[in-house]
DNA sequence: TTCCCGATTTACT
DNA sequence: GTAAATCGGGAAA
């Protein structure tokens, strides 16, 4: 499958580029090991205006920095000093939007994933949590800022799903977030067992 | 420089 | 169901 082009990441509708992210390919490549999966759960992060993301208000600083780069590239991060998150960057550079990518169904490389998370045989909770799926990948902070568009971290097109298969929800652990914490921003496949919580 | 706290996971009680 | 783990960012001083 091809990669996504650079115009797919910037365009300006994050939460259309998180759902449109469901079904898609990710893959890493970290010392010469392949993983990846199918994307099967994303959440929105709309920059300036959203209280739940790192650039709200338009908050530049060395960590958020990242998401002001144009669409195509990653952000990654520490949360909790223990899990790195994996964010794709959208929208244009100077508008700090970013999805957060959650779950993944595995598909490449699952004996490599089983060994990064010391598992020793699969389980959707594998990579169903957005710290989960970065260790399976090999995802740390060495991937912050990278082109979607290299041979490190990649996406590659893949299913696209229509509105009845996707669920729309609130998105996890931004309660601070007050009233946007209720903005339905995170998606998944509806029936996909590779979801970070439980289906309701 | 100090202090507080988080876009989570896992191991216990 | 509840709590501990653990470290770097960001705000205050």
């Amino acid at each position: 499958m091809p990669k996504l082009p650079l115009d797919f990441y910037q365009k300006e509708d994050v939460v259309s580029v998180a759902k449109q992210l469901l079904g898609k390919l990710l893959f890493t490549r970290i010392n010469g090991q392949l993983s990846g999966g199918i994307i099967t759960e994303t959440e929105a992060y709309d920059g300036i205006v959203d209280k739940a993301c790192h650039a709200y208000g338009g908050k530049n600083t060395n960590r958020t920095a990242t998401m002001f780069l144009g669409g195509g590239v990653t952000y990654v991060y520490l949360c909790y000093g223990i899990h790195h998150l994996l964010n794709v960057v959208s929208g244009k550079e100077g508008n700090p939007q970013a999805v957060l990518i959650r779950a993944i169904e595995p598909t490449v490389g699952i004996e490599t994933m089983l060994r990064r998370r010391k598992m020793e045989k699969i389980a959707p909770r594998i990579t169903a949590g957005p710290g989960a799926l970065s260790q399976a990948l090999g995802i740390d902070k060495q991937l912050n800022a990278k082109d979607l568009l290299a041979d490190e971290i990649w996406i590659e097109d893949g299913n696209a799903y229509k509105d009845e298969e996707i669920v729309a929800t609130t998105r996890i652990g931004v309660a601070y977030a007050q009233e946007h914490a209720l903005w339905p921003f995170r998606f998944y496949i509806k029936g996909n067992k590779y979801v970070s919580k439980p289906n309701s």
